[in-house]
DNA sequence: ATGCCTTGCGGAGCAAGA
């Protein structure tokens, strides 16, 4: 079972890209973020097509959160608890694989720190850690995937004094990603490979693909069970390199069929 | 250097991203 996360920056723009992504890389189920558009705008039936299930939590022109699932998709569920004006789409559950539940996440970036934006950023990931909570205590597996806006360490960045001003590295963002971690969760990609340096999102501005002066803030998250059936992971750079690439790549996940 | 790109919206030049 093959679980994927991709801030895909519209999937309107993004859609040869991706066909061509799920043809190569056959993930079974997908994460998808900033796909930029209301419902009806979705290419339901281009990425049905290649046998996914869809749901679908858009918004006009912004954020948007999609799953696909080749595996069975239920019990679809958007929007997280706690703040009844947040309009912002960027949170959507589903159950796949008859019982594994797995949420898209689209964390706000944050920025300017000194804004109300950073406040937003910092209340949803309080938002967002009594949800991985509630779930964690159901005792089944879970897979919290997304774009997070968070650099978790030093290692996770080409050059941490350039970000040192930025909302995705502020002392306050780590801490509340270190808190969702601490509850039990398990960082996908870091259970695997401890080598530092590996990137998710590489600006489009500056030759920053092309130096390699990335950020890892692309993260699968998984609940005990979960990350008992953890096989292998890993960062797709595929994708990053083609034309017309997101400034996202994937990074997925293999679990194991349970015993 | 809040620019350097890229996208959506709408039909020019912002807003937002990270």
């Amino acid at each position: 079972m093959k679980i994927a996360t991709w801030n895909v920056n519209s999937i309107k723009a993004r859609l040869d890209n991706v066909l061509e992504w799920l043809r190569d890389a056959a993930p079974d189920v997908v994460l998808l973020q900033e796909i930029k558009t209301v419902d009806d705008g979705f290419p339901r039936l281009d990425l049905e097509a290649l046998g996914y299930r869809c749901a679908v939590h858009g918004q006009k022109s912004y954020n948007g959160v999609a799953i696909l699932s080749r595996v069975g998709l239920e019990d679809a569920q958007a929007r997280l608890a706690g703040d009844d004006s947040d309009e912002h789409a960027r949170y959507l559950e589903a159950t796949v694989a008859g019982n594994i539940r797995v949420a898209t996440i689209y964390l706000p970036n944050g920025n300017p720190v000194a804004t109300e934006k950073f406040p937003y950023k910092l209340n949803w990931m309080k938002r967002l850690k009594a949800r991985a909570a509630e779930l964690l205590a159901t005792g089944g597996p879970v897979v919290l995937g997304g774009d997070y806006n968070v650099i978790p360490t030093n290692d996770d960045v080409h050059n941490p004094a350039a970000w040192a001003g930025d909302a995705l590295f502020q002392p306050e963002t780590r801490a509340a990603f270190r808190e969702i971690l601490w509850l039990g969760y398990t960082d996908a990609f870091r259970a695997v490979d401890p080598s530092p340096h590996r990137y998710t999102f590489w600006d489009y501005q500056g030759g920053a693909w092309q130096r390699d002066h990335g950020i890892r803030i692309d993260h699968l998250l998984l609940s005990p069970v979960a990350a008992d059936r953890l096989v292998t992971a890993g960062i797709d750079t595929g994708p990053r390199g083609k034309p017309k690439a997101s400034d996202h790549t994937p990074v997925w996940c293999e679990l194991r069929d349970p015993a």
